[in-house]
DNA sequence: CAGTTGATCAACCAGTTGGTTGATAATTAA
DNA sequence: TTAATTATCAACCAACTGGTTGATCAACTG
């Protein structure tokens, strides 16, 4: 499951835009569950869960064992903490800004006095 | 655009899964800036950025404002910090959960000898 | 006024997504 | 071996997405 950092957030931040994916992702959270664990509280076919498994699989988000014939998930805090930074570096960076016009702002302010 | 939160995530999480929009909002959180001007750097069309730009805004992710014919970005931090959130919520869950079986693990291993 | 600039609207198209049903594989239990 | 359980594969479908071109609108500028 090689992939660039591009395609890591494209397709990890596209798992997370689905709320029964984001819903599996809170249970996971809670501790490791099959498919079939996993596919209970939903109204829709064990299948469309099973698929929505390999989406958040193939993002990264999720890790898969085996034990017989189970195939348990295991959610992935470091994935998850991919993301958050992303995010973070472009908040923080916005969030100086607004402080840098802050200040500008002020020295403006002082200078009419 | 009132939004329930989780219409919020799914378009919130959905605006950032492309990796055009990534990019807008990463020049948009060195300061405003213009449809035109967000658009040169891409090697699409203006009115296919200008799709873009909707799509953030829809989401929360930007807010514009007027000023004569142009319509400047804003990135609105908030927005992102929400989405952090989510992610953190679940994140620190299950690794509050790997500490627990650690210690599971380790009580075991005691008992042991 | 006419012309240019900034931005959007409308219609269209190919590809992807989220769901279905039905068949199939693989492991466990009788 | 047969039957039940866990999970996936395959084909299909409606809806959505990201892009295009061409027309349009609103606001400046000459």
């Amino acid at each position: 499951m090689k992939q660039g950092s591009e395609e890591q957030l494209n397709s990890a931040f596209a798992a997370l835009a689905d709320p029964v994916r984001r819903a599996l992702i809170a249970r996971l959270s809670r501790g490791p569950a099959t498919v079939n664990e996993l596919a209970e509280p939903f109204p829709i076919t064990k299948q469309a869960v099973s698929k929505h498994i390999q989406v958040l699989e193939q993002s990264g988000l999720i890790t898969r064992t085996r034990e017989g014939q189970r195939r348990p998930c295991h959610l992935d805090p470091a994935a998850l903490e991919a993301l958050t930074s992303w995010i973070d570096t472009h908040r923080l960076t916005v969030e100086r800004q607004f402080r840098r016009l802050d200040t500008v702002l002020d020295t403006l302010k002082e200078k009419e006095s």
